[in-house]
RNA sequence: GCCGACGUAGCUCAGUUGGUUAGAGCGCCUGAUUGUGGAUCAGGAGGUCGAUGGUUCGAAUCCAUCCGUCGGUACCA
């Protein structure tokens, strides 16, 4: 009996050509990271579950995969990386303060998958731990550009707004705050279903597309004018947003505080050369909800907005102290790995490559092969990425895998070139864009497009040279 | 989770009112060409027709249930 190779659902591999792409987004973004100071965390992907579900709601709960051990004991595997974060902080009280530091790596959730959305994926957090000032917001802010603008994503928009400018617009409406919840909640879809639908979900609710009832948040219609107006107060100049919204709030209770925290951020931003047309201030967005307490972020790539945001993230002052410490205030973001991968594949910016390789050594001679080993040696020796065949096969099947992993050069060593102590280095490419003209067989083979004989004393330098590398 | 549509080769699909051994294109492998990728030609492998149960002399085709995929919706700490 034989067992059938599949995966659970919302699970994946990831084959060589996604690996690739994906460690060298990762290698950018840790640079970026490095680059403003942080340090890195590793952390267990499973953790008590009362660690887990304290700061999560009772739907969230739902989505932990369980996890069992020997000892029986409730364990279920990480569903984010800033709740361990939190955890490391109240566990080690002589960690310093502020805590700068950086993540990457796999967490789970069991919800349904959906296109560019799985059940093990990964996330890059980076986060500042004991940062009550807001200069550690726009530090994440700027990262996040900075992130963008390394991985060639194309344009991008960060835009942020204030979880409690949010609370002000509440009081103004004078809407519950158990209510919160549901209100914030559809705001954050407006980008997605637009102004009709969400007033009528924060109303009386409707019933969409598919014949599915969406059940409304029961809002009088005064209220949803109010937000409505609210909603309305967007600019592409920031500084334009926070008048408006000043104008919006004055009066309410404790809005000219919040709003010189806004002003703070967007006039550090401003100065440090990130403007307007980089980050905005959207006052629709409200993030996760169980959390965030102050500023709150997210990205979107606008070549690929259906993607949704590929980075998010916010301060959340009182996570730390559930674990029963004192309050500590932090502030960070996630980047989507995943996400923004399917995202960057999408609008063809993702790497196409198969194989780490560069060089490919063929053997075609067997009393040949130590030398063709020498020759591969002395270029992995010089940091060249070389790979010498292992298949035995002939020649040409030897060079058709170069052509379709996409190995650039190939090195021929048979005993024609031996006798003269030199290499044939062959440039895939060449052949390939000039075949096109050539229907007959002989004639494709006896071109020998691409080719140049190179004496074997200079392999490494020519190899050097034809890939750029500086000698 | 809820509503809907769809499951035939690695991929895209065809398959008549239920009827003999389930097909095509692309891809893959082998050879022509044992030292040259593409093109061409010849050959080959690969399917319990998503799974299970039922109706029938007979099921890819009809029915039921389950699983999976896709779309919408909910959720997204």
């Amino acid at each position: 009996m034989s067992i059938k190779p599949t995966l659970s659902r919302g699970l994946r591999d990831l084959l060589p050509e996604q690996m690739i792409a994906r460690q060298r987004l990762i290698d950018t973004v840790r640079g970026v990271y490095e680059n403003y100071g942080f340090s890195p965390l590793g952390t267990p992907a499973i953790e008590y579950l009362d660690v887990l579900s304290g700061s999560a709601g009772q739907e969230a709960q739902q989505s932990i995969f369980r996890v069992s051990n020997p000892e029986d004991e409730a364990l279920g595997l990480r569903f984010d990386l800033t709740v361990p974060l939190s955890r490391v902080v109240s566990q080690y009280p002589n960690i310093p303060l502020p805590f700068r530091r950086y993540q990457v790596a796999q967490v789970w959730r069991a919800d349904k998958p959906d296109p560019g959305r799985f059940r093990q994926f990964t996330q890059f957090d980076l986060d500042a731990v004991g940062a009550p000032c807001g200069r550690a917001d726009v530090e994440i802010l700027a990262a996040i550009c900075d992130s963008l603008t390394a991985i060639e994503a194309g344009p991008f928009l960060v835009r942020f707004s204030s979880r409690k400018v949010l609370n002000l617009l509440l009081k103004r409406a004078g809407i519950a705050e158990h209510l919160a919840g549901d209100v914030f909640r559809v705001l954050d879809k407006i980008g997605k279903i637009g102004i009709g639908k969400v007033k009528l979900e924060l109303s009386a609710g409707y019933t969409d597309a598919s014949g599915d009832p969406i059940r409304g948040v029961g809002l009088a219609e005064e209220q949803v004018s109010i937000i409505e107006e609210f909603l309305a107060i967007k600019n592409k100049s920031r500084g334009d947003v926070l008048q408006r919204l000043a104008s919006f709030l004055a009066g309410i209770d404790g809005s000219s505080e919040e709003l010189a925290v806004m002003e703070d951020i967007s006039g550090n931003l401003d100065a440090l050369g990130y403007h307007s047309d980089q980050v905005n201030i959207d006052v629709s967005i409200a993030r996760g909800l169980a959390y965030y307490t102050g500023p709150v972020f997210e990205a979107v790539l606008l070549d690929a907005p259906q993607f949704g945001s590929v980075f998010g993230g916010g301060r959340y002052d009182g996570l730390v102290a559930r674990f029963g410490g004192p309050e500590i205030p932090a502030t960070g973001a996630s980047m989507g790995v995943d996400r923004l991968l399917a995202a960057l594949e999408h609008i063809g910016k993702a790497g196409q490559v198969k194989t780490a390789a560069e060089v490919l050594v063929t053997v075609m001679d067997p009393g040949l092969s130590r030398e063709c080993m020498l020759v591969a040696f002395d270029l992995r020796r010089a940091g060249i990425r070389t790979e010498v065949d292992v298949s035995g096969g002939r020649l040409g099947k030897q060079l058709k895998r170069a052509d379709k992993l996409g190995i650039p050069y190939a090195i021929l060593l048979g005993s024609s070139e031996a006798e003269r102590g030199v290499l044939t280095v062959k440039q895939m490419a060449v052949a390939r864009e000039h075949g096109a003209g050539i229907e007959e067989n002989a004639a494709w083979k006896s071109a020998r497009f691409g080719q140049q004989e190179v004496p074997r004393a200079e392999i490494v330098d020519v190899l050097r040279q034809l890939l750029g590398r500086g000698s």
